[in-house]
DNA sequence: GGCCTGTATCGACAACCATCGATGCAATCC
DNA sequence: GGATTGCATCGATGGTTGTCGATACAGGCC
């Protein structure tokens, strides 16, 4: 486990300096935009912040599973889905397989969205909502 | 324009503390799931990324398609997806249509994915990448 | 008015994705 | 060893999505 596909990037370029700054080329583009696509279903969103929040920093699949109304292969692909994208690892230990958060990619996403301190930003329509 | 559908939320709940401090409930993760499926496309990024990074704050749309090796068609749809997710806003001035960012959602979302300043993360299996 | 240009919408189609039940594999317990 | 439990994988299926050409709409120019 932890190694079956070479999906996650797993610290390749922190160099981007944010989405906000400069154009992304189309390889950083992919790259991002596979994250963000593991992102973007509200199961895996509430897996990953389940995982993230948890006190002791992992969480076993027995808690997880039940606390959906989806059948269990449909949470272990949406944790696949998750891994692959560099979120998460997960361990078997026993009967029990826990996962935990590989926070180094979220940290990348925030730094990846985050506006340079007080940029300019014209607004030619105001809307800072 | 700029007002077709109520889709984007513009300035719903600038509460939830962060994916990664509690679980998110239901609603939460639905609506923070469109935002980040929109950013779930290379040429989504690329578009987003285009237009905030404009010196000026603001892209024509005569700019942004050429740039990409799709039809006029699909860099419209993209860009109507972007703003349905509230990330960009446009206006028509004579014949042309200008983009530009909206920086309260990419704002919430890096503040969604921060992690609160030195969060322990037992590190059950290190990998801070 | 009529034409031209820039952009959005429409309808179609192939590719992808979320979900399920069935099944397989790993580890424990008897 | 055999039974049981926890989780992953497989194959199928309906719904969603990215893309296109065709078309409609809006505004400027003649």
């Amino acid at each position: 486990m932890s190694k079956q596909e070479p999906d996650a990037p797993t610290g390749t370029q922190e160099c981007c300096p944010g989405l906000l700054t400069a154009p992304l080329d189309e390889d950083q583009a992919g790259e991002l935009a596979k994250i963000f696509k593991a992102l973007g279903d509200p199961v895996r969103l509430r897996l990953l912040s389940m995982i993230a929040s948890r006190a002791g920093g992992e969480v076993c699949v027995c808690e997880l599973t039940p606390a959906f109304d989806l059948s269990q292969p449909t949470i272990s692909h949406h944790l696949k889905l998750l891994r692959q994208a560099g979120l998460i690892d997960c361990e078997r230990r026993g009967t029990w397989v826990y996962y935990w958060l590989l926070p180094g990619t979220t940290d990348r996403l925030a730094r990846v969205l985050a506006r340079p301190a007080g940029q300019p930003l014209p607004e030619p329509s105001g809307a800072v909502l």
